[in-house]
DNA sequence: AAAGTAATCGGAATCATTCCGAATTAAAGA
DNA sequence: TCTTTAATTCGGAATGATTCCGATTACTTT
């Protein structure tokens, strides 16, 4: 996602066009990996010192929201990047260490390893979230 | 995982037979599903009022360290549930309002939804975790 | 430029989780 | 059974990420 495609869909829906949300923009578009709240505050300290952790975390989570920004979570920690721009569905690596990532064409457990030669899996994640029959309303 | 399975992994490892620990592992062998740490608290309230949070976390920990209980991370809450019996490896459907999980034998994410008739799937989680070429020692 | 509303700021509040020193208790040996 | 010793627990304070809130600032439209 450019800068330019992530304005056209907040515009649409009647944001701003204010100076933080340019300086975030500008930062997820070239940090291409997840990354905490506490890594933007210090990232766009130089743009605007003042930014607080608010308005941040309202930017961040509108952004997720509007597909935008990619969100995770690590260790109770949230994690956001600029969206993928493939369009297919795919999941992702996740390196533990920079927060960088890797498409995952393929869904099955059983083929991942054979398409990250050179990455050391630690361990990995699939989880159907809903509601069981008891809960549906 | 029975009580007494849990027990033998315990003390294997040179855990004390603690009444506290008693009372966690009757508590998760009775809900069957995900919970949070509160909800264990107020739980086992009625067999110890004084029970305290560091005991519960770092017990759940411990047990979810040994492969006696299953973790996993919801909304930024820890959740803990009784280890599946299952041996063979497989995924979770975990209802997002009770907690209750279904097994998942297969991975693909393509089988998944015929496997879940009745359930209403909100989203799902395939991650895998690691360290990158570049992050690698 | 003025008005009206959204966005931001700063700091306090919240919530889950962890830490810490003091008190208690389980396990092992006499 | 009694003692000893180290693990365990308790209670409350501390932490750290995230959210809330009232006051201020800055977009956008007229």
């Amino acid at each position: 996602m450019s800068i330019d495609e992530a304005w056209d869909i907040l515009l649409k829906h009647d944001y701003k066009r204010t100076k933080n949300r340019e300086i975030l923009l500008r930062f997820f578009d070239g940090a291409n990996r997840y990354v905490t709240a506490m890594e933007v505050r210090v990232a766009v300290e130089r743009d605007n010192p003042g930014i607080s952790f608010d308005t941040i975390y309202r930017n961040l989570a509108m952004f997720s929201k509007l597909g935008i920004l990619d969100e995770t979570e690590l260790n109770g920690e949230r994690l956001f990047r600029m969206q993928c721009a493939i369009d297919s569905h795919h999941h992702h690596f996740i390196c533990t260490s920079c927060g960088s990532t890797k498409p995952i064409s393929s869904c099955p457990m059983d083929n991942v390893t054979a398409n990250l030669a050179g990455y050391e899996i630690e361990g990995h994640k699939f989880e159907v979230y809903g509601r069981c029959p008891k809960c549906r309303v």
